[in-house]
DNA sequence: GCACGTATTCGACATATGTCAAGGTCCTGC
DNA sequence: GCAGGACCTTGACATATGTCGAATACGTGC
């Protein structure tokens, strides 16, 4: 069981160096875990598929709930989580909130992966 | 809670097209889900980044051990979740065991994780 | 204001996860 | 063969997670 906890800011993108690159800490592990945790879940990772494949560029809440087969409240749930960690930004637009994916975000985690840069 | 058995053959490389390529299945999610949940855990992320910056190339389980700070048996029980994964291959030398990263299977992921190629 | 559609929050539940101690297995050197 | 070291497996435990129904909040249009 995690002894730390997750009182990481994760409104900025991930900072650290790449897994290849030097021996992780402990600290930048629990930061970069926590993002890839979000993403790490069969329901969270077609949310996401679905809001970077809009073409619109935002989906709302129901759209997504229809679209996934799941409760809207447990999409909610799994779009907060995603939103903790930085993975999508929400909006209200009159009667629906519309979500949208952060791309830089996604960057940062694939630059944690990437072997040789920087 | 999952209603799918992980009967996956995680054996080879993941399959899929990137997230953002077209909205992801429910079967691709699961996969690729089973992947990155295997580095979303603080320890396993430490350990793989250990197996990919070590000069030789591979590490025994005391080794890891030590570095990470944790009991012998939960670093094999991490080793043995990378391993199902994919992520890690395994190898008895003698008295010890050796571990070494998988950089095809990083590669899949950050593959994954990558906006518009193929 | 009120009824309705959308979204979130709140229990509650079953399952999965991370951790360790204890016991078992495999190898080496004598 | 056997003593000892390295490793794995098992059992147990606390915690986290994914899911839903019900209750609540938010916005719109009448």
């Amino acid at each position: 069981m995690p002894k730390t906890l997750p009182v990481i800011d994760v409104t900025s993108p991930v900072c650290c160096a790449p897994v290849s690159a030097e021996p992780m800490g402990a600290d930048a592990a629990l930061e970069v875990a926590l993002r890839l945790k979000a993403l790490a879940d069969p329901a969270r990772l077609r949310l996401m598929s679905m809001l970077l494949t809009s073409d619109v560029g935002e989906v709302c809440t129901c759209d997504l709930a229809a679209a996934v087969g799941l409760s809207e409240a447990t999409v909610s749930h799994h779009l907060t989580q995603l939103r903790k960690a930085g993975m999508v930004v929400s909006q209200r637009q009159g009667m629906n909130v519309f979500h949208r994916a952060r791309r830089d975000a996604m960057e940062a985690l694939r630059h944690v992966l990437t072997p040789d840069c920087c």
